[in-house]
This record gives structure tokens, C-alpha cells and sequence, in this order.
RNA sequence: GUGGGUGUAGCUCAACGGUUAGAGCAUCGGACUGUGGAUCCGAAGGUUGGGGGUUCGAUUCCCCUCACUCACCCCA
């Protein structure tokens, strides 16, 4: 009845999200197999948590005056009226489990490690993206500066297992709950003498957050926070031993670090050590990964009192400044000529590809010189030429396509070839 | 949420306000029914993001809108 043609609907990925497809998806895969191995190495292990969680839980966990929590959430209703929340970052889920499963009973420390989608409701630029991926590690229980040092070690092998040389990584202490009022205070007060030379935001965050102002990219905000106090002389005992033993073991590393009083890190639970990899080339958002310790979170919570510690790391970002070799295909391309012989050939394909070899056969009935046209398009490394002499024969031709060279052989024999 | 930049074929890009919007690459077919990358021939592919306006005439100029993108805010 209706001849009008649809509307063309414009069919695209949401804003801000985007597919991960053949050529591309590969480095994803390199980079989640080398970030498993090397945790693994250091004793941690995968804890997968669900995407979704009640968004009560970050509005406790990330903080109800965070960004983050207050107009970047992707929060829907279920159709059971309970209010669920996209995850924005994975910390709260993992304290969420260990409390629910009572993993704090057992033996501490825990060492977790975690990949996978989260979700911000951001203005998406270069390396931010409203479903971007990370990679978390987390420990828990662990309280000694040594595995402040260790995180910040694992992160900086992994970077160099994936060639990444443009980096440096930032540390910085923000004192803990006993502390950093003074310093905040202090801060407050430098910057009330200083009103005037700030842009609106700052004096807002004055009030609420005077840490940020050093976040700031206006420069008479950067110039009027260089003669700010540093937090380094605020820190009371505990924290200042803490900070000097993580510098200590980073030296006996040998990890080259710069030590950044001004790095403030924008989640609200951060005590003691932050840090962060930086490079450059990555435009405005420059920051790779990024962590710290959170020795309150937990308890925050209503949970046990155990401490945390980890750091995320932005996979997007990351595989921007990563060149990794992508692995070799090796793959075998089955020719064959006339319908007997295709029958054959979906034989074959079966037959190698039981015996481990990526195998393919198409099922469009071509001439010979169309198959190595085919093959060579899809990059095979060799094509097995299956036509009615050799079916007759049970022996088959195998060319390997970057030699040109061509020997003959039954399927058994073949393999030796493919193998080696 | 606020600013800037860009929107023409699947991709990269042309077209002074003036014929039927072109090219390269990619795709498909043919030359070519037993051996690849080459070459040649051909085909297909477009509401010039969408809407409105100015004009005899708009891909081109103006406005609005949408998308993408970069930056602010914030963060990985």
C-alpha cells in the first residue's frame, strides 16, 4: 500500500561509542593477552564483576559530589523500579564483591585484575569516549608502602612489554584523613588571598575542593598555584614515612619517576599515594593510567576495614601510543575446481583444521586463477589445490604464495609442510 | 552543558554561483574453465548530512538543525 520508500534512517553507533573491527581489534586482543600475563606474573588474579550495579553503590563508593557520579552516570530504571547504573569505573564493584562474598576473611592480601567496558556520560574528545575500556588492578588489604611501589612497578612492565617509551610517570602523596584538612585548609586560605587572580571555576573550587585548582589549565590559575603551599610539608608522619618509602623502593626499581606535588587525582577517595603515566601525543587527555590508594573506601562502605590500592589504565588511550607487531596469520586457502571437488575440499578444510591449521574454503564456485586472486586478497599463506586429478590421486598441490613454491602430497604429508 | 573546525560515492579527495556532480583506490563483472599480485575493458555505487532562505540557477552564499571532530569542564 505504502510505496513510500522508509526514511532513511541514519544507523550509526551511539555517540561516543565505536566499533572494534578486524585489522583494529587485534592490537586489542595482543594488549588483553600481554596484561594478563603479566599480572598473572605478579599474582593477581581476574575478577569479573557485572557491567551494571544499583546506582547507590557509586554514588557511596566514587562520591555524591564527584563529577563522575553526578552527571556523568548512565542511570536507567529497571522493570523492577530498581534505579541501576552503567558503571563508570570498576572500583566500587570489586569492594562490592569482596564484601558480599566475605573474600576479607580470607588470606590478605587480595591482588585482582579486571578488563572491560565503563561507561561516562562525557562530551566525547580525543581519548574520551562515553564507552571506553580500562583495565583495572586492585589490591586490597595490603597496607605496607611496598605495594604502592609494586603497582606502580607492574604498570610500568607492562608498558614496556608493549614498547611504550613516550611516558612518565608522576607520583604524589595527598596525605590521608588525619592531614589533608590542613593542607585543604591552608590551600583555602592561599587562595582567598588570591581571589582575584582566579577564574570563576577555581574560586568555586576553593570551597568544595581547593586540590583542583592545580588542575586548572588557565594560566593565571597556574601561576596564582604555584606559590601555593605544597602538600609535602603538611603530611603528617605516617603519610610523609609512607610516601618516602614508596619513593625508596621506586629508586630500587630503577623506575625513573618525577615526583609531582600538584598531581591530584579527580576521585574524591585517594589517600597517600597517587600517581599516573602520562605522554604526550595524546592531546589534551593525556593521562594513560592513573591510580592510587584508598585506604578508606572500604570502611566508607560499611564494609570491613581493609585498605585498597590500584590503578586503571585507559585502553584506548593506551593502544594509541602502542606499536605492537601484530601476530602472522598463517592461513591455508582450499581451491578447488567443479562441485565434486568442493565436496572434497569441505573435507579437507575439516581435516587440517583438526589438526590446528586456520583453514578456509569459500563456497563460490570459481575458476583457478579467481581462487588465487581470492586467496591473495585474504592474505593466505598458502593454497591447497584441489581438483579432480588430484582427488583422483589422494594427492594434492600446496603453494606456499609468498615463495611461489609448489609440492605435491597427500593431506597427511601436507600437514608436514604447513607445520613447518 | 559551552566554544571552534569539518560534512560531496565504501575510503581519500576534486568541481569560478552555470550542461547530466567527477577522479583515484576499493567492490563486482569480463578479457581469463588448472595457478596469485599486473594490465586493459566495463558495471555498479550520490536526495552533495537534513531543512529553510537568497538567486533565473546553489555542492558553492546566508540561517537553522543534525552528525563527526578538537578543546573547555572532568577523567582512563
Amino acid at each position: 500500500m505504502s510505496e513510500d520508500s522508509p526514511p532513511k534512517k541514519e544507523v550509526a553507533a551511539v555517540k561516543g561509542t565505536h566499533d572494534i573491527l578486524p585489522g583494529e581489534v587485534e592490537k586489542w586482543q595482543a594488549l588483553e593477552r600481554l596484561a594478563r600475563e603479566t599480572f598473572e606474573l605478579y599474582g593477581y588474579r581476574e575478577l569479573r564483576a557485572p557491567v551494571f550495579e544499583a546506582t547507590e553503590l557509586f554514588e557511596k563508593g566514587t562520591g555524591q559530589t564527584s563529577d563522575v557520579v553526578t552527571k556523568e552516570m548512565y542511570t536507567f530504571t529497571d522493570k523492577g523500579g530498581r534505579s541501576l547504573t552503567l558503571r563508570p569505573e570498576y572500583t566500587p564493584s570489586v569492594a562490592r564483591a569482596i564484601i558480599e562474598h566475605r573474600l576479607d576473611l580470607q588470606a590478605r592480601p587480595m591482588r585482582f585484575y579486571y578488563m572491560g567496558p565503563m561507561f561516562r556520560y562525557d562530551r566525547p574528545q580525543k581519548g574520551r569516549y562515553r564507552q571506553f575500556h580500562q583495565i583495572d588492578v586492585e589490591v586490597f588489604g595490603e597496607q605496607d608502602p611496598a605495594c604502592d611501589a609494586e603497582l606502580i612497578g607492574m604498570a610500568d612492565h607492562l608498558l614496556r612489554r608493549l614498547g611504550v617509551t613516550d611516558k612518565e610517570i608522576l607520583v604524589n602523596s595527598v596525605g590521608c584523613r588525619a592531614c589533608r584538612p590542613a593542607y585543604s585548609q591552608a590551600l583555602r586560605e592561599e587562595a582567598g588571598k588570591r581571589t582575584a587572580e582566579l577564574c570563576p571555576d577555581c574560586r568555586r573550587k576553593a570551597e568544595t575542593n581547593p586540590l583542583r585548582i592545580f588542575d586548572c589549565k588557565v594560566e593565571a590559575c597556574q601561576s596564582a598555584a604555584r606559590s601555593f603551599p605544597e602538600i609535602q610539608g603538611f603530611l603528617c608522619a605516617e603519610c610523609r614515612d609512607h610516601f618516602t618509602e614508596v619513593l625508596s623502593l621506586l629508586g630500587l626499581y630503577g623506575i625513573p619517576i618525577r615526583v609531582d606535588p600538584k598531581l591530584v587525582r579527580g576521585l574524591d577517595y585517594y589517600t597517600k599515594t597517587t600517581f599516573e603515566f602520562v605522554s604526550s601525543g595524546l592531546g589534551a587527555q593525556s593521562a594513560l593510567l592513573g591510580g592510587g590508594r584508598y585506604d578508606d573506601m572500604m570502611k566508607d562502605f560499611g564494609g570491613p576495614d581493609i585498605c585498597g590500592n590500584g590503578f586503571a589504565i585507559g585502553m584506548e588511550r593506551l593502544l594509541s601510543v602502542v606499536s605492537l607487531p601484530l601476530p602472522e596469520r598463517r592461513l591455508l586457502y582450499v581451491a578447488y575446481l567443479g562441485g565434486a571437488a568442493k565436496r572434497t575440499a569441505v573435507e579437507l578444510a575439516r581435516f587440517f583444521r583438526e589438526e590446528g591449521v586456520e583453514c578456509l574454503v569459500e563456497f563460490k564456485d570459481r575458476g583457478m586463477k579467481a581462487h588465487f586472486g581470492r586467496a591473495n586478497k585474504l592474505e593466505a599463506s598458502w593454497v591447497l589445490v584441489v581438483g579432480e586429478d588430484e582427488i583422483r590421486k589422494g594427492r594434492f598441490g600446496l603453494k606456499e604464495m609468498a615463495t611461489g613454491r609448489q609440492v605435491e602430497g597427500t593431506r597427511e604429508e601436507l600437514l608436514g609442510s604447513l607445520r613447518g
